[in-house]
DNA sequence: GAGTGGTCTAGACCACCCC
DNA sequence: GGGTGGTCTAGACCACTCC
């Protein structure tokens, strides 16, 4: 599973993350690196490259690699684009959850063609409020295909969907598309979330694949808007 | 300027949006490619990746590559994650300018350690109402640095600061990094955006690049949140 | 076993930057 | 001219899927 290349990133991006190499430093050249890593050079590239995508590195040719500048200095919990197994691991504390409601349902039009599903197939519909160090913070609903991820019960809920998944399914969580909006508050999160009438949250909808590119879950995540924001890095091909 | 997988990157794009390559459809493999191209397997796997990232193409080791599923059914405007050259090329109809404030100022702590100034060197400050189809859709606070960006008048702030980056001044934007959260409006947004006092925004901050890692731009832009929502598919490594 | 994509090599030539 | 990264080649071996 390992591979050459992700050793190398995970090496360096170690080693920026904890400061070992500070920011607008200059690392050693790809020549170098292809010694002291005893591989090719299209090896130390293809890490690289990936250390730049996620705007950790910057390069220019004809002088050298980078350390980007960092500059995260705000108040709310990051959402990383990259992050793709949940709330457990972007944030930092503990994160706990509470069922509203879990039931098996028959799947609409809409949910069917999002997740590759015929309708009126059996579709788990979880509805759960999560906690972060105790502070209600999230609105889930949930829709997952009980075919590709059997077993799911209130146990599981109450932890984490994703590690079941990875953990104890041995399947791979491969890529995500998440689209981010802002909506008016209902009643529902004024309830859960303790929002006042004018506060609104920040919605995410995603539809999860596994790594051969089947999708396996469709959800909507209500934040609140006071204590989440989504971060992403984009990079002209 | 142009590279031999990049052309091919393009072939497929363009295949894939115009419908010419259909969702799910498998594509040649790798080596028939490389002979219709005639290229090797590298550069096709290079220009192949770039799709992968983002969304367009699925690949399953020992079965093929595979156009993926778009499933893109939303009123609002899609704000891509990928689009670096701002609001003139993501809404397909036109877009229109009121400058409601353009002067110099003096860069303070904050401005100046995101685009790499020293406090107290003059700053563009841009303050602009934004029309999509001469309805007011986005109110956007622009920090630009003058010594990198020189010559921006009214003429350039009524249509697109960013074709002047690149087409008069011949600087090539490279990389942005964006925040996205939900926030509550303010009188500002409810006179411009012509938003009720319940209805919130959408804001992204950025701080955008330009291919040589210099930090040119730092903004604010406030969408109305029912017509905008922004859209990120990410992949792991 | 045949076909497919994933990784990796050892080199090549080029564009760009600085001296 | 010497150093750097960007692109590209022509192979190699491996892991996975399907027959």
């Amino acid at each position: 599973m390992s591979t050459k290349y992700r050793e190398i990133y995970n090496i360096f991006k170690e080693e920026i993350e904890n400061g070992t190499l500070k920011p607008n430093q200059k690392i050693s050249d790809e020549l170098t690196l292809c010694k002291k890593f005893n591989c090719s050079r299209m090896t130390i590239k293809k890490a690289l490259d990936i250390l730049v995508q996620e705007g950790l590195l910057f390069r220019k040719r004809g002088i050298g690699s980078f350390v980007m500048n960092s500059t995260n200095t705000h108040q709310r919990i990051t959402l990383s684009e990259r992050e793709l197994t949940g709330l457990t691991k972007s944030a930092k504390n503990s994160v706990t959850s509470k069922i509203l409601d879990f039931k098996l349902i028959f799947a609409n039009e809409t949910i069917a063609n999002f997740l590759n599903m015929k309708p009126n197939e059996p579709l788990y519909s979880i509805y759960r409020l999560r906690y972060i160090n105790n502070d209600p913070c999230v609105l889930e609903q949930t829709y997952m295909n009980p075919a590709l991820i059997p077993g799911i019960n209130e146990d599981i809920l109450h932890s984490s969907i994703y590690n079941y998944i990875e953990k104890d399914l041995k399947l791979r969580i491969g890529s995500a598309k998440k689209i981010t909006r802002a909506c008016i508050s209902n009643e529902t999160d004024h309830k859960y979330l303790l929002l006042e009438k004018e506060e609104p949250v920040l919605e995410i909808e995603q539809i999860a694949y596994l790594d051969n590119g089947i999708p396996f879950e469709y959800s909507f995540s209500r934040h609140r808007y006071d204590k989440f924001e989504f971060t992403t890095y984009s990079l002209r091909i």
